[in-house]
DNA sequence: TAGATTGTTAATCGATTAACAATC
DNA sequence: TAGATTGTTAATCGATTAACAATC
C-alpha cells in the first residue's frame, strides 16, 4: 500500500494464498516463514514468491536470516486485500449457487458480508436465506444504495447474465464476480472478475484427458522401441 | 484432437467460453463467425482467436471470408472438452456449497453427472440432495471404483481438504477440482485446477481498490496541474 | 565466522499481438 | 475483381526463473 499500487495480475491472484499460508503459519505458531516455505507450500518457485513480496509494504531488510514475519505478512496482506473493514456484497440469482454463497461460511471469515440478494422469481422473493431475504430485482438499485452495497455477483443463468450486469451498472456498482460462463461486457470504469466454476471443471477434464492421452502416447512408444531393441 | 494434444493452459482455460460462444451462436441462427466477431464477443484480440483455433482440429482451409463454421467449431470443442461421453463426478463435503453444486444445472447441461456426495456429518448422511444421497467417506473408495467415477470436487472446509484430497488419490481419483484456498498436494499423476471462489472475491476487492486508489490520484494530479496553470 | 536468506538485476521463457501472404 | 478473412511467422510484451551481492 505504501510504494505501489501497480501489481501484475498474476501477483494479485496469489495474494490471497499468500495470507492464507501466514495465517495458517502463525495460528501454528510459526513466527518466521522464508520463500523456500511459502514456495513449497504453495508449489511456487522461491524466486517468484520473492518478486510478489516485493510488490508489498514489507518493512524488511535485506538479509535476513529467517525470512518473513508471519505477523507481518499476514497484516500487509489482509490490508492489501482490503480486510481492514468489511466489504457489502449483492448477490444477484437466488437458485442453487446463489442461495448457496449467501450461506457460505468462507467469504464471512474474510470480512465480505452479503447483505442482499435478489431474484426475480415470485416464488422465491421473501424466502430467508441464511442472514438475508431474497428481493425482487426492481429493488436493486435502491437497496444497493442504502446498505452501502460495493460489490455485485452474478449467479443467474447465462440468459439472463448481461441484463442483471446491466442492473448492477445502473446501481452504480464497480465491482462484479460473474459466476456463469459468458463474457460480460462493461464500460472501463468497471471491474469484472470471472469465477469459473463451470469453466474450471471443463478445463480439469481436458487437461486429465490430455495427460493420458500423452502417457498413453509415451507408453506405446516405449513399449514400441522395446520390440524394436 | 487431430493435429496436436500439446496445448498451452491460456488456450485451454479459454476453450469452454468459445464453445459457450459458438453454441449461442448457432442457436440464434448464425451459421458463421469470424475471428474479429468472437474476439469482440469474448474481450480478445482476434489474433489471440486464431492462434487458439490453430491448436484445433479445424478442418478449414485458408482465406474462407466467412470465418469458422458455428458447428463445427461447436463440434471440435466438445470434443476436445470431453464432452461426448458423460463425465462422473464425486463432490466430497455436503455444507452449502457441496449441496449446491450437485444440483447445479450447468454442470448437468456440459455432461457432467454428480453421482456421489460424501460427508462425515452423521446428521447430513442419507439426506437427499438433488439427484443423490450423502454418504460417508469411508465409503468413498468403494463407491467411486462402483460408480466409475472420473473427478472428485473438495468442497470442505480449509482444514479438511488436504485429508480429503488424499482420500480421493486413494480411490485413484486423477482430475480434482479444489475449491478451498488451500494449496493441494499431489503427485504428479495427478490434475488438480483451482476453482478460486474466494480467492476470485477477493481478486476482485483488490483489484476495484487499487483502480480506485489510481483513479484518485490521477485526479489530485489533475487538479494541481490546473492550479499550477 | 559460516550459513542462510533477502532484494534486485539480468536471462529465459512463453504468451500475446502485429503483420501479411494466401486465397475464398 | 475487390474485400474479407484465415493461418502462420516474426516482433513484442510480460512473467517467471536464475543468479548473486548485500547482510543478518
Amino acid at each position: 500500500v505504501i510504494h505501489v499500487n501497480e501489481m501484475p495480475d498474476p501477483v494479485i491472484r496469489r495474494l490471497a494464498q499468500y495470507l492464507e499460508f501466514a495465517q495458517n503459519e502463525r495460528e501454528a505458531g510459526s513466527e518466521w516463514v522464508s520463500s523456500v516455505q511459502i514456495a513449497d507450500a504453495l508449489g511456487l518457485t522461491p524466486s517468484t514468491v520473492r518478486q510478489d513480496v516485493s510488490h508489498l509494504a514489507i518493512s524488511g531488510t535485506i538479509g535476513r536470516t529467517r525470512g518473513y514475519r508471519t505477523d507481518e505478512l499476514e497484516e500487509v496482506l489482509a490490508k492489501e486485500l482490503g480486510m481492514e473493514r468489511e466489504t457489502n456484497v449483492a448477490i444477484v440469482g437466488a437458485g442453487d449457487l446463489g442461495r448457496a454463497l449467501a450461506r457460505h461460511g468462507g467469504f464471512l471469515r474474510r470480512r465480505f458480508k452479503v447483505c442482499a440478494l435478489f431474484d426475480n422469481n415470485p416464488r422465491l422473493i421473501g424466502q430467508k436465506v441464511g442472514p438475508v431475504s431474497v428481493r425482487s430485482m426492481k429493488q436493486m438499485a435502491e437497496i444497493i444504495t442504502k446498505e452501502r452495497v460495493e460489490l455485485g455477483v452474478v449467479a443467474v443463468p447465462e440468459g439472463a447474465a448481461q441484463q442483471v450486469t446491466d442492473l448492477l451498472i445502473g446501481a452504480r456498482i464497480k465491482g462484479i464476480l460473474n459466476l456463469t460462463l459468458v463474457h460480460l461486457a462493461v464500460p472501463k470504469d468497471v471491474t469484472v472478475v470471472d469465477a469459473r466454476l463451470v469453466a474450471s471443471l471443463q478445463e480439469l477434464l481436458c487437461r486429465k484427458r490430455m495427460r493420458e492421452t500423452q502417457r498413453a502416447s509415451t507408453a506405446k512408444q516405449r513399449r514400441r522401441s522395446k520390440c524394436e531393441a
